[in-house]
DNA sequence: GATTCCCTTCGGTGGTGACCGAAGCGTCAG
DNA sequence: CTGACGCTTCGGTCACCACCGAAGGGAATC
């Protein structure tokens, strides 16, 4: 065994190496904190199997806990761990063409369109977001750096009601890139990201599909999307 | 089990999910095609198990085979996985602190400053030389979308030497974005990239320090980084 | 054609881990 | 204080799999 790393990287893929665990995994990225309870009904093991498999992920750095009186949240670790979760999705369009059935065929076109990463928005409707932004001079994005606010971006965040000053003290950077594991082109997350789900949340310009981390795009959305970053409707509709 | 592609991710994650396979894909990442005895010797497991986790590999579609004549040569199956191994280990420097003995802490240093990933430049070499092509104006990569060739950065490409119109022709992309597990920020990978690294090592800018995947930056390759690309000696050392 | 070499396939063994039910512990409600 | 609830720990079972040596098949060499 010479390469040190392969024990490292043996050992993170094997937290990832479990049906239930895996299924743990996704339903955390809807950002979402859990009920070790709840997360052992919906993969269908005992509650004692699943405190098992949420000690490995703790251990494993992937999620954390909270105390809450005789409940217990569980959530994912940090950003990092939900785009890791992503990226490693995203390879697994290659050999999914057998779609099983209509219904889940529905499910992963709506998965596409918009959706939870995390915090913040992806699919098609993230990356859309993303180019628009950079689009109309509010984010700078230049090859081999981090995405960065510009002076116009910030202007623009301000007058949506974010506190620029707060969200810049987080240990967190305010955007870093996330690949889209459907659209494979990058999207933007760190708090700003966050902030613009949040807002896009609250105004209903998109409303949670209930059970999925998927997310449709109301009217209203469509049209302040238009209005605020100049997206048009064929923008969201997938090829 | 609510989420079916749970088990596509289990799977995938179960491949990786062994000492033995993690040491034959960092192997592999050198690019060159290796036999199944060298990668049991290599690994120190006898042939017979180094074939059945050869053979798991394969249908993970990880590795690929070829027959020549009584050897076979196996290699990472493209460019994709060889980035995904890439993105798995980003996540080890976090819990890797420990540095077992100077030895292991040199070799990862040599890693981070310049190595070969599949088949093109990464460490702090890839990402300088990356940012250097788009400052020069030669690669365009404007956010939301893969990198591109300026008609600057053909014309730089086909003073090199490189046939621009056989490299297009090839199913693989020319450009394409890969993150650097140690710096972080993405490099450039895809025929071109590679092409870059093939003169790279043809004209002795580089060699390889044998037995890692790890290259050594010559003065006469210190000497073109400057004159073709402006880098200079001080992008290359670590902070 | 026989030999050599590389690799695979095939039994057999030992260790790891996913799973469950039962029992124990802390927290909140009555 | 008592009961209900949520979660963890423990003991035990079963399946899987990493590993080896031995045997077999195919390709090059003599």
């Amino acid at each position: 065994m010479i390469d040190p790393q392969a024990g490292g990287l043996a050992e993170l893929a094997q937290a990832l190496a479990d049906r239930t665990r895996a299924a743990v995994l996704l339903a955390l990225l809807d950002g979402r904190a859990w009920t070790p309870g709840e997360l052992a009904r919906l993969t269908g093991v005992a509650p004692s199997t699943m405190s098992g498999h949420l000690a490995r992920l703790t251990e494993a750095g992937l999620v954390a806990h909270t105390a809450q009186g005789r409940h217990r949240y569980v959530r994912v670790a940090g950003s990092e761990v939900a785009e890791l979760v992503e990226t490693l999705s995203s390879r697994l369009d290659r050999p999914l063409p057998p779609v099983t059935s209509l219904r889940t065929a529905n499910r992963r076109r709506a998965l596409a369109v918009a959706r939870t990463c995390y915090d913040h928005l992806a699919g098609r409707l993230g990356v859309a977001v993303t180019s628009a932004l950079v689009r109309t001079g509010r984010v700078d994005h230049t090859a081999g750096r981090p995405p960065v606010l510009t002076g116009a971006g910030e202007e623009w965040f301000a007058a949506l009601g974010a506190d620029l000053d707060a969200m810049a003290t987080a240990r967190r950077p305010l955007l870093r890139e996330c690949l889209d594991w459907t659209e494979r082109l990058p999207h933007l997350a760190g708090t700003a990201a966050a902030y613009l789900r949040t807002v896009a949340a609250e105004r209903g310009w998109v409303v949670p599909v209930t059970g999925t981390r998927a997310l449709r795009v109301t009217p209203e959305g469509e049209a302040a999307l238009r209005e605020h970053l100049g997206i048009g409707p064929g923008e969201l509709t997938l090829t």
